[in-house]
DNA sequence: TTCATAGTTCGATCGTAACCGAAGCATTGT
DNA sequence: ACAATGCTTCGGTTACGATCGAACTATGAA
């Protein structure tokens, strides 16, 4: 009863660990089918499919079916927030899933995040972004100035076609692992994707971690030095 | 199974309609005994005393026992951040609990959000402080300016004090009736503690909605104009 | 001491939701 | 046409957790 909004229903739905799992798949960015969502849920695919309505009834997921398959997404980047945001309160209190594994390491100095790049690159990535004065930060809010527009123009992204697009350019994305802020937005997205075109990284088969070349490791530190 | 930290336990945590309540009601800033908490939550005592028990095993409460009351709060301001980004991502999708009531127009004109001013007037409060410049604002960040210090300590709050603590003196945080902004951190709660002071405004018995006095809305308005 | 209030713990009940086997559609390939 | 793959729906089982009555502990008041 009472007043306000229902966080009881999403909770549920964040709440099954199945559900957790999928979800926390998603966040890695691309597409998934319900048969691959049902491997990382550690579950048949019949009961994957009532998941997966659920949580589509409850605006978390949205799906486009191709051919003979069903990709399943995040609904839209909110959703991708609220996972994360609730992914660094979880590693904050120690609700682990378990501990340290070998394929953590890799997970940790760069993953990717919905469409952006997290982890240890991804933080330093911002901190030198702000530090060579290409992006202005005031606590968690994040905007880019005109020496970074035409800094970005340089390595290959017009922010012009960015700004036209309803989400917003710059956001800051708290990260679990570093448990610092890296850059999220059409902005976070492009240079990932610049990176990803330039064959600097690749993603991983199944996993959200993104492996760099080692000519792509030597650019990506020398393009994004660390602080002195 | 697999990497990252455990989203689902804080799901299931606050998946709970009566556990939800509880929260939602804590969201409210004061401490409550078990007894009032079983009463917002719809439940007997002995059910809310293990749903409380769970939620501070989770880390999502803290407790204090004073003569032969147990008082419970949010553990911290991280916890009510987070149930207030819920409750923004659910009324976004439209998971409400009722349709709106009677008791809501109060709730939405100014409530309590943790320890500061939430609604419409917490709203309309940081957006005059942008305007009159004594805040600067980058996407969700916020900090005080010079002007901002000195308007503040004219109405009677030194923000020197409030920078000594750990705690984020400006802080957006996003609100789920109005879907915009309004200002958290220490100097969010030294703002709503003044106005109470000086007996403009007071809490109300079980709500976590706010009255203002005549006088103090007289104030409170002229203090901060809506933008031209 | 006795009584009352606040809260926890125990035990049992009950409902719901997760789960999977099997069958049913749909799409693609041969 | 037929088979194979991808997914959904149905039915039945099972298990977990929310719930409350009752008994127990603790603090305070008379």
């Amino acid at each position: 009863m009472k007043e306000g909004p229902d966080i009881a229903q999403i909770g549920a739905l964040i709440g099954d660990p199945a559900r957790a799992n999928m979800l926390a798949a998603l966040t890695g960015g691309r597409a998934l089918t319900a048969t691959e969502l049902a491997g990382v849920g550690g579950i048949t695919l019949q009961t994957a499919s009532t998941h997966l309505a659920k949580l589509e009834a409850g605006g978390l997921l949205a799906q486009r079916k191709q051919g003979r398959h069903r990709y399943f997404t995040l609904a839209d980047e909110a959703v991708a927030r609220l996972i994360e945001s609730m992914m660094g309160f979880a590693a904050g209190r120690g609700h682990l899933r378990h501990r340290p594994g070998p394929k953590e390491p890799a997970l940790r100095k760069a993953r990717i995040c919905y469409d952006h790049l997290a982890g240890d690159y991804g933080v330093r990535m911002l901190d030198s972004l702000i530090a060579s004065g290409a992006i202005a930060a005031i606590g968690d809010g994040l905007a880019l100035t005109e020496k970074g527009e035409s800094d970005l123009k340089r390595i290959g992204i017009d922010v012009g076609d960015l700004r036209s697009s309803r989400r917003p350019l710059c956001r800051s994305c708290l990260d679990w692992s570093e448990r610092r802020a890296h850059l999220a937005g059409s902005l976070g997205k492009a240079l990932l994707s610049n990176f990803l075109d330039k064959g600097w990284a690749r993603r991983t088969a199944e996993s959200r971690s993104i492996t760099f070349s080692p000519e792509g490791d030597r650019q990506f530190l020398r393009l994004f030095p660390a602080e002195a």
